[in-house]
DNA sequence: TCTTTGTATGTGAATATTTACTAACGTATA
DNA sequence: TATACGTTAGTAAATATTCACATACAAAGA
């Protein structure tokens, strides 16, 4: 299902990523795009229709991402405790280097009038949401995970926790290494869901 | 600290805060408030400098609501954990009352370039964190909650449960009883704290 | 080989719309 | 008579998008 992108289109999101790692999703307009490519407004429109679809490249290619990291966390011959850790790790180190998807995923509220954005952004964040509640069950059932708790309630800890800490990342200005700290973090989780 | 409204400015942030429940911070423009008052568009401007500070008045009416949330609680004569089932239950109310709130609470990504929403917004955030924090650590010399796990990782968690879970509700449209379905979380997370 | 033609990609200039905000002026009332 | 509060009619700047037109290049036909 891997949408084919021209040398181009690639371009394009990859320098949307940067103007958005530097100052948000506002940051990425229509001619400050142009500008940092060297190109002219109107030429942008040769490559996408408009800019959300732009912006839904760039959800599209974090979709994928994901979709291909949980897949391999999920089919992982170890105990569901060890897949949320390394989802959790796996997570970390993808932030870690393209901080700008962060940006992209909290911006929910700034997609609010635009169906298409907000019903890929939710699609994501439900998705994630699903395999995580799967692996969770799948503990329950092996006696890994402790069963006195909803499973569903737990997914909400986990992943309201993720993104918390991830949240405060970003808000320090990428102060501290989310990949160590979040490792630290991780670690508490794991006790936390201990049977 | 109460800084004295005049009635016009009360009257701003109200309809203020029902535009954004509407169509989001978006939704919260110079034209939309005026039409919405029955003004004119400059007659705003009697009362407030300018946009940002309306925003700022809002966030501080969020502040001062959310600071007395958590000073009664913080007093009470109870048990950590009953503390934080509390504090939980009262935030519910407070969103499901007006929903709005949340709209602005995760517009962060929107107030980048704005530096005095921004500083306002995690000094909000900041304060709960401390607050919860405070809580969670006396719980945990009192042998009330566990202490196998860092307390700021416990908050984290707490923390990050709870702002998920009323992420979902806004998500969904506000199609669940956030108050009910909250204090069923709510006894989920009391299971995690204790010793 | 030369010419034609189509396509992909670029440009500059203009567009409509939305945004927050302001200036000059009016009027009731304390 | 001053001040508080309102109006009308603007402003400038930013936004995404479209227009007619240019150029390079490859395939096709003579």
């Amino acid at each position: 299902m891997t949408l084919e992108l021209s040398d181009r289109q690639k371009q394009i999101i990859d320098v949307s990523l940067e103007l958005i790692a530097e100052n948000g999703i506002q940051g990425l307009t229509i001619k400050n795009l142009a500008k940092k490519i060297g190109f002219s407004e109107a030429a942008l429109y040769r490559h996408y229709e408009n800019k959300t679809q732009i912006i839904l490249a760039i959800l599209n290619y974090f979709k994928e991402n994901m979709a291909r990291l949980l897949e391999v966390v999920l089919n992982a011959d170890e105990d569901a405790i060890s897949k949320i850790n390394h989802l959790f790790s796996n997570q970390f180190k993808v932030f870690s280097q393209s901080p700008s998807i962060v940006a992209v995923i909290f911006s929910e509220e700034l997609f609010r009038n635009e169906t298409l954005l907000e019903k890929k952004v939710s699609e994501i964040m439900n998705n994630s949401i699903e395999k995580l509640s799967s692996i969770i069950r799948a503990g329950q059932e092996k006696g890994e995970i402790r069963s006195d708790i909803d499973a569903r309630h737990l997914t909400v800890v986990v992943m309201g926790t993720l993104r918390l800490f991830v949240k405060q990342w970003q808000m320090s200005d990428y102060a501290f290494d989310l990949v160590k700290k979040g490792d630290e973090l991780s670690d508490s989780i794991k006790k936390l869901l201990q049977n």
